[in-house]
DNA sequence: TAATAGTTGATAATGATTATCATTAAGAGG
DNA sequence: CCTCTTAATGATAATCATTATCAACTATTA
């Protein structure tokens, strides 16, 4: 839940089983599904072909390098005024969101 | 190109096979992904495990109803603010956005 | 202690997507 | 019309992430 590297289940699962060789793949997408379908993560699905999970439940935006395929989260923005305002206009609930941004971050941008 | 209902590739391929039954499923895959990557037309991930596609490829964001898993578009809102005030702050180019809500449509909201 | 319910690891199954490959179609000169 | 070269296709096999299965193990409860 502290990880902020926005892993994949087989980045958890690597990391896990350094620590407890004992514990199988099966048991981490279990319990990692477990965590998202109660709420206490989210899944982020972007254009790669795995899924990435983040354990910040908090309202924010994420931006993929399609460069270095870095993730990094946006938290400076005032994101509840859109969504109100969607809301309203289309007489929709929103429980949820899932932002995700794509170009290059300022490293990559630098290297030419 | 012109379709708004967002289809998967298997309905696509449904489509396509109708008027053509020689095509295959292959042929589909092959030339949706050519449109994607040459920036024709725009992959939808969402946290449903099929990837859906969508031949407009003008900024706007998508709604799905968890209920009922309808795909609508969302257009009117400024979505250009937001986006200019993350480059600058992060130091990032976006070339690219997905933005997709989730809650529940008029309809769904009705029923109880 | 016994009974029940829940969790686990290993492995098989699933299902969407991609790779392979022989065949067919298309284009470019001549 | 021909030949040559290159690209696209359909069928099928391969891949790979995820899910289902199931016997063994653990926890919980009474």
């Amino acid at each position: 839940m502290s990880d902020k590297s926005h892993p994949t289940i087989q980045e958890i699962y690597n990391k896990v089983h350094m620590i407890d060789s004992t514990i199988g793949q099966a048991t981490v997408y279990r319990n990692v599904n477990k965590l998202v379908s109660s709420g206490k993560a989210k899944k982020l699905s972007t254009n790669s072909e795995v899924d990435h999970y983040d354990g910040d439940i908090s309202n924010h935006y994420h931006f993929i390098c399609t460069s270095c395929n870095k993730i990094v989260d946006i938290f400076n923005f005032d994101v509840d005024i859109p969504i109100k305002d969607i809301q309203k206009s289309h007489n929709i609930s929103i429980d949820n969101f899932d932002m995700v941004l794509y170009g290059k971050c300022s490293e990559c941008n630098k290297s030419y």
